[in-house]
DNA sequence: GCATTATTTGCGTGATTGGTTAATTAGTCA
DNA sequence: TGACTAATTAACCAATCACGCAAATAATGC
């Protein structure tokens, strides 16, 4: 992969910024779609969603999108494979938490091209 | 839906976020997981990759990328379905172009994420 | 109309995936 | 150690998906 604009400054944080998908080996590129892939599920944006106020464990997070505990598990072990989630184990107890906040820019940005597309058409749909 | 936030910087890329995900309807989600959805396939990328230079038929897409045309035009179809591409057809070709460049954003938001997570442990596969 | 070229679509196939249930592992406490 | 709770994993099923192939559709020129 070749960083272009490579290491910059940006408000005192040194950032590596602009990094395109140009130029991208088929590797690369299977890594950037299954990033993609990490959030095409409603349960696992839910559950992202859900860790936006904090860290939850299993059975929380379980209650909260009413689904079975194991599916959860489940998709929070996919979810931490792709470093969106942190896990860790305090007692009987496994607590998740957002391991990287960009995820939420991602998501928001991808509602603002979804509302922007049903703005011109009808209103999007469930708001 | 609220409009918050506006435009902000990104890892140095300029987004237009302003909507948030949280307190969607389940229809919502499932719209943004689907848009998730249509960037979790390596050769959909590729497509994507490709219009950034300009307009491209089917045929000449199929070409590039070593698919046959009629996997590509599924591809552009669905692409086509969530207004991330535009068709026009010209003679008895049919022309794609890309409908709103902020996809390109979100791409190189993903490279740079998975980029950052590689380089705290390996290089980044295929750089 | 007919032939040609480009694109789309219908259908079958193998692979992947999300979900459930049950078994297993890990940690705590009596 | 044994009981108990929480989380993970295995096995399985149903649904979805990407792809190849062939047929159908669309647009152009003879």
């Amino acid at each position: 992969m070749r960083a272009r604009g490579g290491w910059r400054i940006i408000r005192g944080v040194q950032c590596l910024a602009v990094i395109s998908m140009e130029n991208l080996t088929p590797e690369a590129m299977e890594q950037v779609a299954a990033y993609f892939r990490a959030l095409s599920e409603p349960t696992r944006l839910a559950i992202l969603n859900l860790l936006r106020e904090g860290e939850r464990n299993v059975g929380e997070l379980a209650q909260l999108c009413s689904c079975s505990p194991a599916n959860v598990s489940r998709h929070l072990s996919l979810l931490s494979q792709h470093g969106l989630v942190r896990r860790e184990g305090r007692g009987t107890a496994v607590y998740y938490r957002i391991a990287d906040d960009s995820v939420y820019a991602l998501c928001d940005l991808v509602c603002g091209n979804i509302a922007r597309r049903y703005q011109r058409s009808q209103p999007f749909p469930g708001v």
